[in-house]
RNA sequence: GGCCACGUGGCGAAGAUAGCAACGCGGCGGUCUGCAAAACCGCAAUGCGGGGGUGCAAAUCCCCCCGUGGCCU
């Protein structure tokens, strides 16, 4: 097949509401494998805490993008981008159905072709140097460099604004001719968004609660993980190397059992801040997907519903 | 019973010398060009315990009442 327009599930929706099994049990139905999308659950060691799906749960179906990265390093979207179209591929060559399931809804638009970034690796020496200056001198800098992105950027926004320098920085270093320009435009966003789009051909499967629900499922869930060992977790990462600002940089649970860890918050404190960060979380997913017109919603009893949806997509 | 302190949006908490009622949390919405469980933005808020008084003007000053906390007999 020369320009194949692979078929690929994805199973979205926000944290707890059961894509992991949903996921499992499609995989099941229509001779699949899963494909993890989650940010957290690429690194190894991280497993009570972001609620890796277990060996047992998997029921034999083989899952990809779990723990393919050291936490100590840095993971990116452009690695599991790079990751996921070969591991997509190895699923089609085994003529078995790639199901993209996960939360981090960055890396299921980059990798089924609904955005796109620049071809500018991180730069962390520039990186650490851009570090130490305030907002708005990165917001001067950046006007400089270009102004163009200038425009549209969120100009209050450290991290973008150190991004987007970087980019601006190698655009200049390495002039390259305007049609493969690297600082995009959104133009030129559009267009490479479009042309990858025809590598696959997804179908979003969105999962939904109501709210109580959710919050009830999100708090059930930490009891769980708390009696299943996850400060016991938090502190082995800490003692075998982890920094404390490491662990805060992961967020959540990794985050707020840290500082419980180091005697910040008490553990009451600690069960009641990441009850409401978990649900903030939700909700900033809810946010990022309901963008996405594609996406088709249902909520986790509608299983029949899924899978007439799926026949239909598989012809 | 007496004395003192306090009573500000759902919660916490600023508001010397009276002049459009900060801020934090929570709530709701949103942003997203290689850290995305991250980083960032916006909105709303039946709110100055109640009643009088003095001021052009009172959350801020005076009086009374109610409530809460503390101390005293």
């Amino acid at each position: 097949m020369k320009s194949g327009k692979y078929k690929v599930i994805a199973v979205v929706g926000p944290t707890a509401v059961g894509k992991s099994a949903l996921a499992v049990e499609l995989a099941k139905r229509f001779n699949g494998e899963v494909i993890s999308a989650d940010s957290r659950q690429v690194y190894q060691g991280l497993t009570i805490g972001t609620g890796k799906i277990t060996k047992r749960e998997m029921l034999g179906i083989p899952h990809h993008l779990l723990d393919v990265a050291s936490p100590r390093g840095q993971y990116s979207v452009a690695r599991y981008v790079k990751e996921g179209h070969r591991t997509i591929s190895e699923i089609v060559r085994r003529k078995k159905l790639p199901i993209v399931v996960g939360g981090t809804g960055l890396y299921i638009d980059a990798l089924l072709g609904e955005m796109q970034f620049p071809d500018v690796p991180p730069n962390p020496a520039l990186r650490k140097k851009l570090a130490k200056k305030s907002t708005s001198e990165l917001f001067s800098l950046l006007k400089k460099l270009d102004l163009k992105r200038a425009k549209t950027i969120d100009r209050h926004n450290p991290r973008r604004l150190v991004r987007a320098i970087e980019i601006a920085r190698t655009a200049k270093l390495t002039p390259v001719p305007e049609q493969s320009s690297v600082r995009g435009t959104a133009r030129n966003l559009k267009r490479k968004t479009d042309a990858k789009s025809h590598l696959y051909k997804p179908l979003y499967i969105g999962l939904v609660v109501p709210r109580e629900k959710l919050q009830k499922r999100i708090a059930k869930r930490l009891v769980r993980r708390i009696k299943g060992g996850m400060i016991a977790e938090v502190r082995n990462l800490h003692t075998s190397s982890m920094s404390w600002k490491r662990l805060d940089s992961l967020g959540l649970e990794y985050r707020y059992v840290a500082q419980h860890l180091r005697g910040l918050i008490s553990e009451k404190e600690m069960v009641a801040k990441l009850q409401t960060e978990i649900w903030h979380y939700a909700k900033r997913q809810m946010t990022w997907f309901r963008r996405n017109k594609k996406i088709k919603w249902f909520t986790p009893k509608e299983l029949l519903e899924i899978r007439s949806e799926i026949i239909h997509f598989l012809g």
